[in-house]
DNA sequence: AACCCGTGGAG
DNA sequence: TCTCCAAGGGT
C-alpha cells in the first residue's frame, strides 16, 4: 500500500463515523431497524441508486417518494405504462433513466421472477446498471465486498493520496485507490460512508478538514492541495442553438403535443412541436394558421449546449388537422408532465393574458 | 475514447 | 450573472 495508508485504518476511521453520522434517506435501512433484523429492498436500493446518478439527494428525495408510493415493487412498475412512468419522472432529468428503469423492471420480471440479480456481475447485465450502480448495489443491499466509484469516491481519494492527475484520466488511478481501502465487512456501509463525506465533509470547493475523519492521513491536507483536487481537464464551452416552438390550442381547449422520438434529447417525453434546434433551423410550423410570436424567447441550458427558443402561438378551429402531434384535452394534459424546456415555453404562453381571447 | 444526455442549487 | 457540478450510463 502506497503513502503507508492501510486500508484497514481509513475504513475503520469511516466506518466509524459513519455509524455517528449517517444521514437520514428514505431509500436507507436505520440502525434501529437494522438492528431488528430487516435488510434494505434491492428494488428500493435499485430505484434510488438510479435517480441520484448525476442527481443531488435534495432533488431525488420527493421523486423516489412519488415512486414507491405510486409503484412499490418491480413488478408494478414494470406493469405501469410508458407514459406515465415518464410523467412521473418529468423536471428529474436525464430522461434515458426513465426509459432504461422500464426495461430494467421488466427484465428483472421477465428473467429472473422478479428478483433482482444479487451479484454485481449479474446487475451489470441489466439496462442502466453501470459499474457504479451494480457496485452500490451489490455492497448496500447484498454485503457484498464490491468498490463503489463515483465522484464522491474520486475526490475523497484524490485529497487523500494528493493525486495531481487530472480527472478523467486520473479514474484508473482513483479506482485502484478506492479498491484498495474497500473492506471485506460492511461494504455496504462504507461505500455509504465515503459518499457522506463528499457530500457533507470532503466537499468540492471549501473542504471542511478541520472536523474530517480522515485529516490525520490525508495527504493532501497535509500539503495544503486539498482544495484544489481533484484536478479536472478544461471542458468545452457551450454552443448556443436556436428554435421555434408552436404551442397551439383548439376551440375546445385542446393542446397540440407531441411524443418525442424515443431516443436522444429528451427522448420519449411530452413536448411541444418544433423546428430543429441549431444556428438557424427553417421554420417547421405543425399546421396552417394565425401565428403570433411572444415578445419573450424561452431560455434553456442543457449539459452541452444553451438554447434560445422562439415560441409561436395559434388558436385554431374543431376543425384542425395537424402534420405533427396530437390535440390533448385540456383536462387530460398536465404541466407537471413536461420537461423543463417545454415548461417554460407553456410557462410564457401563460404571461399573455389575452392570448387565448 | 469522446461525446451525448437535464436540472436546480451553491458560491 | 455565470460557472461548476451531483450517488453515471449508453453509444
Amino acid at each position: 500500500m502506497r503513502d503507508g495508508l492501510y486500508s484497514g485504518v481509513i475504513s475503520e476511521l469511516l466506518l466509524s463515523w459513519y455509524d455517528d453520522n449517517a444521514r437520514v434517506m428514505p431509500w436507507r435501512v436505520g440502525p434501529a431497524e437494522r438492528a431488528a433484523g430487516q435488510r434494505p429492498d434491492p428494488y428500493r436500493i435499485w430505484l434510488s441508486e438510479v435517480m441520484l446518478q448525476q442527481t443531488t439527494v435534495a432533488a431525488v428525495r420527493d421523486y423516489f417518494v412519488k415512486f414507491t408510493t405510486l409503484w412499490p415493487t418491480v413488478r408494478d412498475l414494470a406493469a405501469a405504462e410508458d407514459a406515465e412512468v415518464m410523467g412521473a419522472w418529468a423536471g428529474l432529468g436525464y430522461y434515458a433513466r426513465a426509459r432504461n428503469l422500464l426495461k430494467c423492471a421488466r427484465a428483472v420480471v421477465a428473467d429472473h421472477g422478479g428478483a433482482f440479480p444479487t451479484s454485481r456481475d449479474g446487475l451489470l447485465t441489466l439496462p442502466g446498471i453501470g459499474p457504479y450502480t451494480a457496485s452500490a448495489i451489490a455492497a448496500i443491499a447484498y454485503d457484498e465486498a464490491a468498490t463503489v466509484v463515483d465522484g464522491n469516491v474520486e475526490r475523497v481519494m484524490a485529497r487523500l493520496h494528493d493525486v495531481h492527475t487530472p480527472l478523467p484520466a486520473a479514474k484508473p488511478e482513483l479506482t485502484a485507490l478506492a479498491t484498495e481501502h474497500t473492506p471485506v465487512e460492511r461494504a455496504g456501509d462504507y461505500a455509504q460512508s465515503v459518499m457522506d463525506l463528499g457530500a457533507t465533509i470532503c466537499t468540492p470547493r471549501n473542504p471542511a478538514c478541520g472536523i474530517c475523519p480522515l485529516r490525520d492521513p490525508c495527504a493532501a491536507r497535509i500539503a495544503g492541495t486539498a482544495p484544489d483536487l481533484p484536478r479536472k481537464t478544461p471542458k468545452k464551452l457551450k454552443p448556443t442553438r436556436h428554435g421555434i416552438a408552436y404551442v397551439v390550442r383548439r376551440d375546445d381547449g385542446a393542446w397540440l403535443l407531441e411524443t418525442r422520438p424515443p431516443k436522444g434529447l429528451l427522448g420519449g417525453m411530452l413536448g411541444w412541436p418544433g423546428s430543429d434546434w441549431g444556428d438557424d433551423p427553417a421554420p417547421a410550423p405543425p399546421l396552417e394558421a394565425d401565428w403570433t410570436t411572444l415578445p419573450a424567447q424561452a431560455l434553456h441550458t442543457f449539459t452541452h449546449f444553451h438554447l434560445k427558443l422562439t415560441v409561436q402561438t395559434a388558436t385554431v378551429g374543431p376543425e384542425a388537422t395537424a402534420n405533427r402531434g396530437q390535440f390533448v384535452a385540456q383536462d387530460q394534459f398536465q404541466p407537471a408532465d413536461l420537461p423543463t424546456v417545454m415548461r417554460k415555453v407553456f410557462d410564457l404562453t401563460r404571461q399573455e393574458p389575452d392570448l387565448w381571447g
